[in-house]
RNA sequence: GGGCCAUUAGCUCAGUUGGUUAGAGCACGGUCCUGAUAAGACCGGGGUCUGUGGUUCGAGUCCACAAUGGCCCA
């Protein structure tokens, strides 16, 4: 006996039962071991941040993540999985300081970075607990028992020693980065923080500044000759017809800012070499331009002297506007940095008699704004300090950390946004200026404090990627996207793209960076390891309990090497994208304690995050692994959708719309969210969240899955079926139908789970579970509950019962629960040496010699028939209770009659009617006495003529279901026999006495007595064409 | 401002290599069926397949541009 299954059942609760018994029985951990020695899966388990609830979205990828791993282990893989946290980072830090009140690094200093740090450390483990139980409760399977941490001093190591590897094959070096930079609170704001605060109303200045080209230089004498050496002849012959061309008058080229503190930054102007620019003749002077840009500049009309390309301009040399050298302000070469890594000092241009100030070529230069020429200042943006880097600008930065400007100018140390005016000014009085504006534009500012963000060149540790940028890129064909187009597209993009990597951040809750200084000699060195940092002479300040955090680390020093001088830690810490980055070895403590445990799991089989982690955990991952071991790092990715709100809006705590998991999961259970989440959108598409989908899913799948599980225990409780008896069932059509479909369906499952697409997956296996219920119970439900337990019954019994067993197993990686209570009543109850969860079974196998394609196509014929036979019998107004004489039925070709003859008896009983006849001629059309329904090349037509024979048996199919409902409302059980009484005219009675044996046997009445119902029945009144009848039933007591 | 993705019924989504009449579920109205069903069937309303061009004998599908939304980056 199964043990029954009332069709009403609570998810959640049967939900909670289950976990309770994977807990008891280590369900996952046997799912892990059972399968040691086969080949290895491995998941990399992204690690999440528990500094706050888990979302929706937490669950998503989580989902995903549970699915192929389970699947996999069905097929006979190892497939350990290791939980991960991930604890550094701004975002804690941030955390840190909205509790604390703090609003900049000053404060955090004054605090002490100790305490500091140990805020961070508690907070990053606030809603742990949540997390582990909502990732129970979901029932995605990982080992949260043994899980990496990216703080503990063993992963840390692993980080260090990977940090060595990469300094040791010199891919390390220090360089500059303009980065966004709050002047009030003092720091470099990430880009995440960035985004936080554009403004698109922000007020600036808009200013069109004339930069004059350098005559009085190049009509030195001599000096074109000089200029043909050594910049060749192009380039002189473009000057000496500039020359000749504008004679004594000055030249300028104009161009466009809204930041005119950059202008004492200027170094280059920028131009698109593809471009046309106009020189225009003035009165005094010419002025050059893009010609497109003429009309808005307020050019247009003007005198065109002549017309020149971009690339004739490149190469030209100008005037600075606010020469540094007599400002008493720095000046750098940049492309000799870039050389030793380190900025060379006061070169003194003027003495090499040539001004560094050219106009350069730029694929940035856009003809949509300003004049078609762009102001350059290297210290202040980002193309502007790569244009300077590749073409060996000047750079100059005379502005501080706090915003305002140093050096001798006449407005030194004003903050830079108050010192746009005077600069203004002060280029106006000298004839530089050429139009001066206001704008409305976007603009950043800081998202704590308001302040606008100024774009400034900080130093910052690089790591050299773009050496290993063909290895990235190759990497990347072998990795499998899903979707696809991520491939090539966004993360291709990026490779192609690929800058290098800076990795160190001024801030103090991360792992530190592992590279110490000496002060005296400027003697750098990357510490690999604890042991190597403890056989370092003279260490100090190591002290114990070991915690490899600031600002512990800050303190240890040793001797220089070098000279008499001591090593001291370099104060950044590490972007916390590289811890994450690291776990493919790290989580393992490899080199130091690895046990293998690496080289078995890596690369990984898969790994699934959301698709902003391009940029962030795939890119830190692959570019890692490629550098460090000069392999990718996964190779199979799914890369999910964002989660919207039902509006398609984004979900945030500060529009209230965040959904809560357990809400869900409480009212409509795991695997309901768990099937929504997969087959309702494919993985990689936004989606939009709705609780009322998933209630739909609950509805549409679960409960039907379910009732054909219930009814099918149901009947086999009473007929005693035993699923082991052997034997030998004598299948039907319906039975091998709906088995060529079930195996048609594990061929297709296990082609779409080893695709990792289970949206597709999992949307076949609900197509076949509404066929199953359907189809194939509503058609057999007669042979369920007929009286006699012939071959046929077994048949229909085997075949359902092995239906819902295969059902479970492909149902387990993805709703879990109920596929393991339906395994456990259907197979553990009878089998006690099956395994002992379906999730320790293996995955089903098609036998395609049980697809028996054109029985498929057949059956599907037949339901389009029985379709067009219903909408037949609504248009001519008759119910499918009232039998009929005939269908005639029209269908496209012969084949297609032999397939539907060898069904007709299904299409017969479902329609009700008595024979079917297939129509010869082109088409039915208005057939006297039959009403029709068509869809393309099908008709269906059935016969309206009722007989006074047809009538009678339709009246006893009206006695029969009025019985059959009035049994229900008395409480009776399925099984339970009947006296029924009964009072009528004489046309009830002859029909109560002609279909005696067919009313008795449907309603599992004794006998019908027509007298008036005793005592103690269950009476009713009924109307049937017209016709009183009084009913009542009395259970039989014996 | 740049890149990627999406846009098909009121909502959520299918729609194969371009090929008869663009489908399903939900929701709505009506009818029917039912001793497994919280379900199911049938009928109905509801579509300029986001728009404009182009390629083609033929475009929801391929190409270009645009709009809207989302994401990433500025």
């Amino acid at each position: 006996m199964f043990q029954l299954v009332s069709s009403k059942v609570s998810f959640p609760q049967l939900e909670n039962r289950i976990l309770s018994f994977w807990r008891e029985h280590h369900i996952f951990e046997k799912s892990v071991a059972a399968r040691h020695g086969a080949t290895r899966f491995t998941l990399y388990e992204g690690p999440p941040t528990a500094n706050g609830s888990p979302g929706i979205h937490h669950v998503l990828s989580r989902v995903f993540k549970d699915v192929i791993p389970r699947y996999k282990t069905m097929k006979g893989y190892y497939a350990p999985r290791k939980a991960g946290w991930d604890t550094h980072g701004l975002p804690v830090e941030l955390e840190v300081e909205k509790m604390l009140g703090f609003s900049g690094k000053a404060q955090i200093e004054d605090y002490g970075v100790a305490e500091f740090n140990a805020h961070c450390r508690e907070s990053v483990f606030n809603y742990l607990g949540e997390w582990e139980a909502m990732t129970e409760r979901i029932g995605f399977w990982l080992d949260m028992e043994h899980p990496y941490i990216t703080l503990d001093n063993s992963y840390i190591e692993s980080c260090w020693w990977a940090v060595k590897q990469l300094w040791d094959k010199g891919l390390i070096y220090q360089g500059y980065k303009v980065t966004p930079h709050c002047p009030r609170c003092g720091t470099s704001l990430s880009s995440h923080e960035v985004a936080l605060g554009y403004r698109d109303d922000a007020e600036d200045p808009s200013v069109y500044i004339k930069f004059k080209v350098a005559k009085a230089v190049y009509k030195a004498p001599g000096f074109l000759e000089r200029l043909r050496k050594g910049y060749g002849d192009r380039e002189a012959d473009f000057v000496k017809w500039l020359l000749d061309l504008t004679g004594d008058k000055p030249v300028y080229l104009l161009a466009w800012t809204t930041t005119p503190w950059t202008l004492p930054g200027n170094t280059a102007l920028a131009v698109a070499d593809d471009a046309e620019y106009s020189i225009i003749g003035a009165d005094e002077e010419y002025l050059i331009s893009a010609s497109a840009r003429l009309e808005q500049v307020g050019l247009g009309g003007t005198h065109v002297v002549a017309k020149v390309n971009g690339n004739d301009l490149v190469g030209l040399r100008y005037e600075p506007l606010f020469d540094p050298f007599d400002f008493g302000v720095t000046v750098s070469r940049m492309d000799i940095w870039e050389k030793d890594g380190q900025p060379s000092s006061n070169i003194k241009w003027k003495q090499l008699g040539f001004f560094n100030y050219p106009v350069v070529a730029g694929g940035f230069v856009s003809m949509e704004d300003g004049t078609g020429i762009v102001h350059m200042a290297p210290a202040y943006g980002e193309v502007d300090y790569d244009a300077g880097a590749r073409s060996g600008l000047d750079f100059v930065h005379p502005v501080d950390l706090e915003g305002k400007i140093t050096g001798g100018y006449p407005f030194s140390g004003k903050f830079v946004k108050e010192a746009d005016h005077f600069i203004i000014q002060d280029l106006k009085l000298r004839g530089l200026l050429y139009r001066s504006e206001r704008i409305i534009h976007t603009y950043p500012f800081c998202w704590r404090c308001e302040a606008p963000l100024l774009y400034y060149a900080k130093r910052t540790w690089y790591i050299r990627t773009s050496v290993m940028k063909e290895a990235l890129i190759s990497g990347n064909d072998k990795i499998n996207w899903y979707p696809e187009h991520i491939k090539y597209g966004r993360f291709g993009d990026w490779l192609e793209n690929n800058v290098d990597w800076a990795f160190s951040r001024e801030r103090y809750w991360g792992t530190p960076l592992n590279i110490w200084r000496c002060s005296g000699c400027d003697n750098y060195e990357c510490v690999g390891s604890l042991d190597e940092l403890k056989a370092k002479p003279k260490l100090k300040g190591l002290a114990e309990p070991l915690d490899l955090h600031r600002p512990f680390v800050d303190g240890i020093t040793f001797a220089c090497p070098k000279c008499a001088g001591e090593m001291k830690r370099q104060p950044e810490v590490i972007d916390c994208w590289f811890d994450s980055g690291a776990m493919p070895f790290a989580q393992w403590h490899y080199p130091f304690e690895d046990h293998g445990n690496f080289d078995q799991s890596f690369p990984a089989d898969f790994i699934c995050e959301a698709v902003d982690q391009t940029r962030g955990w795939f890119y830190s991952l692959h570019a890692i692994s490629t550098l460090l071991f000069e392999h990718h790092c996964f190779k199979n990715v799914i890369c999910l959708g964002h989660v919207l709100d039902a509006q398609g809006e984004k979900m945030s705590k500060a529009k209230g719309n965040v959904v809560d998991p357990w809400a869900v999961l409480d009212s409509y259970s795991a695997d309901a969210l768990r099937w929504y989440l997969i087959t309702s959108s494919p993985a990689g598409n936004v989606r939009r969240f709705s609780s009322d989908m998933v209630a739909e899913a609950l509805r549409n799948f679960l409960l039907t899955l379910w009732n054909t599980y219930s009814f099918f225990v149901t009947y086999a409780n009473i007929d005693h079926f035993d699923p082991k008896s052997a034997a030998t069932p004598s299948p039907s059509d319906l039975d091998n139908w709906i088995l060529s479909e079930l195996n048609q369906l594990i061929a297709d499952v296990d082609e779409g789970l080893g695709n990792y697409d289970p949206t597709t997956a999992g949307r076949r296996i609900e197509t076949f579970v509404n066929d199953l219920s359907n189809w194939y119970v509503r058609r057999s439900r007669r042979r369920f509950w007929k009286s006699q337990s012939d071959a046929d019954k077994l048949a229909a019994y085997t075949t359902l019962y092995h239906c819902l067993v295969a059902s479970s197993k492909l149902l387990a990686p993805f709703t879990p629960f109920v596929a393991e209570e339906i395994y456990q009543n259907l197979v553990r109850s009878v089998d006690p040496r099956a395994p002992e969860s379906v999730h320790l079974t293996d995955f089903p196998t098609a036998d395609r010699a049980q697809i028996d394609k054109q029985l498929i196509d057949a059956t599907r014929l037949a339901m389009v028939v029985c379709s067009l036979g219903r909408a037949a019998r609504a248009k001519a107004g008759i119910k499918v209770r009232q039998p009929l004489s005939g269908v005639l039925v029209k269908v496209r070709s012969a084949t297609e009659k032999e397939a539907l003859r060898r069904l007709a008896y299904q299409v017969l009983d479902e329609l009700n009617v008595k024979e079917m006849e297939f129509a010869e001629g082109e088409v039915i059309g208005d057939k006297p006495g039959y009403a029709l329904a068509a869809d393309g090349d099908y008709q269906v037509a059935v016969a309206t003529e009722l007989s006074p024979e047809l009538v009678a048996e339709g009246i006893a199919r009206e006695v029969v279901r009025r019985l059959q409902t009035m049994r229900r409302s008395a409480g009776l059980d399925i099984t339970d026999y009947i006296v029924t009484y009964y009072q009528g005219e004489a046309s009830v009675q002859q029909v109560m006495a002609k279909f005696a044996d067919y009313i008795k046997q449907e309603t599992l009445s004794r006998q019908l007595v027509f007298e008036p119902p005793p005592d103690g029945s269950c009476t009713q009144k009924h109307r049937i064409l017209n016709r009183e009848v009084l009913f009542g039933i009395k259970k039989e007591t014996s």
